[in-house]
DNA sequence: AAGACACGCAACCGCAAACAA
DNA sequence: ATTGTTTGCGGTTGCGTGTCT
């Protein structure tokens, strides 16, 4: 569920920064502007791409929504086993915790967190009457067809086999990695939405439907790769638009 | 049908750490 | 060593949407 986009409900003056959900044009200028240049400092891309938002508002935008290597389906029962798990021996940490989870945000771990985990185990707890130890159980019975070995050392194997889900974009030093969905570069790419059709995803092998996104891997620690290279695939880009705006669709996402 | 309420998520805020000058 | 800038993180808020009454 995404809000509207109520452009220019900020905006005073033309210069004035601006806040709130991001338009459109917006993800655009600014997907485009890493696309081709990286990142050297945020403020400057938020420069660079002509935004009048923060270097931080365009960090979190990117982190958070646009970055190529983001899962778009909904967290699976596995996947909530893992943060259940990490979440007990790492605390609030929700940045570690999204580092041993490809293709997952601190930010959706956390809201996913604060929305649904806290509030079963906190239910559970009391109706349970007994402290945390059957916690997990109650909160997030594992899927019937799969045992969940929530060790963190299983999730970081599994963050190290796929593109890291943090995937750095080291200030001052230039680097872009681009996912190509759904492999088929050239032609109908059907860009896997998952997302709003695949409500029990988290039944099936989450794996191999996340891996399936994870097609083409680009990245490039440098500008020496031309920057055409890149977004001149055919379908590639439509592919991701098409994913994000799906036009079919009056909310962007989800 | 309409208002109230609950839920989920995007984005902001404040702070601390890291880094550069 | 100091100061200013930038980034990263966790907590919190605001608002759109769905559900209930």
């Amino acid at each position: 569920m995404v809000r509207k986009p109520s452009h220019g409900d900020s905006i005073k003056e033309e210069n004035k920064e601006r806040k709130g959900l991001w338009s459109p044009e917006e993800d655009e200028r600014l997907f485009t502007q890493i696309t081709y240049h990286g990142v050297s400092t945020w403020s400057s891309v938020a420069q660079l791409a002509g935004l009048r938002r923060s270097g931080k508002s365009c960090r979190l935008r990117w982190m958070n929504y646009l970055r190529p290597d983001l899962k778009k389906e909904p967290i699976s029962k596995r996947e909530e086993e893992i943060i259940i798990s990490l979440q007990r021996s790492l605390g609030n940490r929700w940045s570690t915790i999204a580092a041993s989870m490809p293709g997952r945000t601190d930010n959706e771990i956390k809201n996913y967190w604060n929305s649904r985990i806290r509030k079963r185990l906190s239910a559970a707890a009391k109706a349970g009457g007994g402290g945390g130890s059957g916690a997990s159980t109650e909160a997030a019975p594992p899927a019937a067809e799969e045992k969940v070995k929530p060790e963190p050392t299983n999730a970081t194997t599994a963050a190290a086999a796929a593109p890291p889900a943090d995937m750095p974009i080291p200030a001052r030093f230039p680097v872009f990695s681009c996912q190509l969905l759904d492999g088929d570069v050239g032609g109908e790419s059907t860009p896997s939405t998952t997302s709003s059709t695949q409500q029990n995803s988290g039944e099936e092998s989450e794996a191999s439907v996340a891996d399936s996104n994870m097609i083409h891997f680009l990245s490039f620690d440098d500008l020496d790769y031309p920057a055409d290279f890149l977004v001149d695939v055919p379908g590639a880009m439509d592919a991701w638009e098409s994913e994000l705006y799906p036009a079919n669709s009056t909310s962007s996402l989800y």
